[in-house]
DNA sequence: TGAAATGTTGGGGCG
DNA sequence: ACGCCCCAACATTTC
């Protein structure tokens, strides 16, 4: 008889160091290192078209530094397992969890299967600084707003996990069986994610990178400096971590060890909020389609395809908005302060239901996160536990004045308009007739006009939101 | 991790 | 020199 060997099913843990299911399997002699996609049990939650290229490139990455050993399946897992038993002889199989209602569900009874074919079965925490059912208010229940979430429940629970090397001297071996990486058909008929290339190194060396020269330029004013779009100062990791080409514990533990309490105390607040959607999400599973307030199920929400439209493809008239959908369109990500401003618009000011956002996002970002996503378009939407109130609505003129003061951002995304003058760049359509013309503007035809008036849109959406109060629950 | 409306203050122009 | 008004600039309140 063979020796037994160990499988190691990466998932969302793309990468050898820290992996703590591979550092376990690798103490069980031979592993076989295997990707399953899977996007049958994703169901409507699959892998969108930026994900897919990024999961491509990932997995390329992943498979060259196992020294061509990775061996990639698609389809049913339960039927890709019960395959591999049929071949191999299978000691135990170890894995990272991870936490979509989908995923929890479907592993859940992959394990118990596994279990009655007597296969051991190993699951360890790979993508979370701490477990969502670890942190909870002292009555038991899960947190609801963010800052007693992470000072108290976070701050209060352990001390992340320290990263773990990189396992040495592992024997990997592959299945013959094994699909090409190309078949998967991550990638799009047409080429339009070549785009995307030149602004990423994807997989765990070119994560490492992209944290170092985060660490280089962009940590010593991370706190104020992260608001502004056209400054070097986000870290721009959440693709790497989406797919954990980085782990959190690597970052939390490599930015405490770098001093300066106040910025790097609050890159690790944002690893807090990646914590915060997590744990929504878990205890929430219906976060990603459901108002957690139900009230919200009675908002007057607009119908328009054309505003949607505009929206997506950057050509609402409003600068910063249309910055920002064109950012994401053509490099596959949007700041953060941006993507509140753009979300913000297309939720109050069109009124278009968040979730026609969530959508979008989920299809265009390469950092499409379940978790982040759905938490993120809740709170701008006011819809979430912990959100913004609705009458937050953002000004998406002041808002670039403020963050994008030399309006270097804006120019870089809309050219069209680039050589307005500051005061007219963010709101072109207060620009006089003449200063139009000198700027080679023709509002309507080279750059949009407003899609919707700014002053009665944020009116109308006041008043929308007035309407809920009436009437109980 | 807002913005607009409203309130307050203080400097300067002017009779 | 003085009071008066105007209006930035800033602070506070309200949604």
């Amino acid at each position: 008889m063979m020796e037994k060997i160990a499988i190691c099913w990466f998932r969302q843990d793309l990468r050898l160091s820290d992996n703590p299911a591979l550092t376990q399997a690798a103490k069980r002699g031979r592993v076989l290192p295997i990707y399953i996609l899977d996007h049958e049990s994703a169901g409507k939650y699959a892998a969108g078209g930026a994900s897919r290229w990024w999961l491509h490139h990932s997995l390329k990455a992943l498979n060259a530094s196992l020294g061509d050993t990775l061996s990639v399946y698609r389809g049913n897992p339960r039927t890709i397992l019960d395959n591999i038993l049929s071949r191999f002889e299978v000691e135990a199989v170890y894995w990272n969890r991870c936490y979509e209602p989908w995923r929890i569900h479907r592993d859940t009874n992959i394990k118990e299967y596994l279990k009655t074919r007597a296969i051991g079965v190993h699951t360890f925490n790979g993508s979370l600084l701490w477990e969502p059912w670890n942190i909870k208010k002292e009555d038991g229940s899960p947190y609801k707003v963010f800052t007693p979430f992470y000072r108290k429940g976070c701050l209060g629970a352990d001390t992340p996990r320290a990263p773990l090397p990189k396992p040495g001297g592992v024997n990997y071996i592959s299945d013959t069986s094994r699909m090409d990486m190309d078949a998967l058909d991550l990638l799009p008929e047409t080429n339009w994610d070549k785009k995307l290339e030149p602004h990423w190194s994807v997989g765990e060396a070119g994560a490492h990178r992209r944290f170092e020269a985060f660490a280089d330029e962009g940590l010593h004013a991370y706190k104020d400096g992260r608001n502004f779009p056209a400054r070097p100062h986000v870290s721009r990791l959440s693709p790497h971590l989406h797919f954990g080409e980085i782990s959190p514990n690597q970052l939390w533990h490599a930015v405490r060890s770098m001093g300066d309490g106040k910025q790097t105390d609050h890159f690790c607040s944002e690893l807090g909020w990646r914590e915060f959607s997590y744990s929504l999400l878990y205890h929430h599973p219906e976060l990603p389609r459901k108002n957690l307030q139900s009230k919200f199920d009675r908002f007057p929400w607009a119908e328009n395809a054309d505003c949607l439209h505009a929206w997506q493809k950057g050509q609402t008239g409003v600068p910063m908005v249309d910055a920002g959908m064109r950012e994401l369109w053509q490099t596959g990500y949007m700041h953060n302060r941006v993507r509140m401003v753009a979300g913000s618009f297309l939720v109050k000011n069109l009124r278009l239901h968040w979730r026609h956002g969530a959508r979008w996002f989920w299809d265009t970002l390469v950092d499409a996160d379940l978790a982040n996503n759905s938490a993120s378009w809740q709170w701008i939407a006011g819809c979430g536990a912990d959100a913004a109130p609705y009458f937050r609505i953002f000004n998406p003129v002041t808002q670039g004045r403020k963050f994008d003061p030399d309006g270097g951002y804006i120019r870089k995304y809309i050219p069209e308009i680039s050589s307005l003058s500051d005061q007219y760049l963010f709101s072109p359509w207060e620009a006089p007739d003449s200063i139009l013309r000198e700027s080679g503007v023709k509002l309507g035809s080279t750059y949009p006009k407003l899609v919707v008036d700014l002053k009665n849109s944020r009116e109308a959406a006041l008043e929308a939101f007035q309407s809920l109060k009436q009437s109980n629950s």
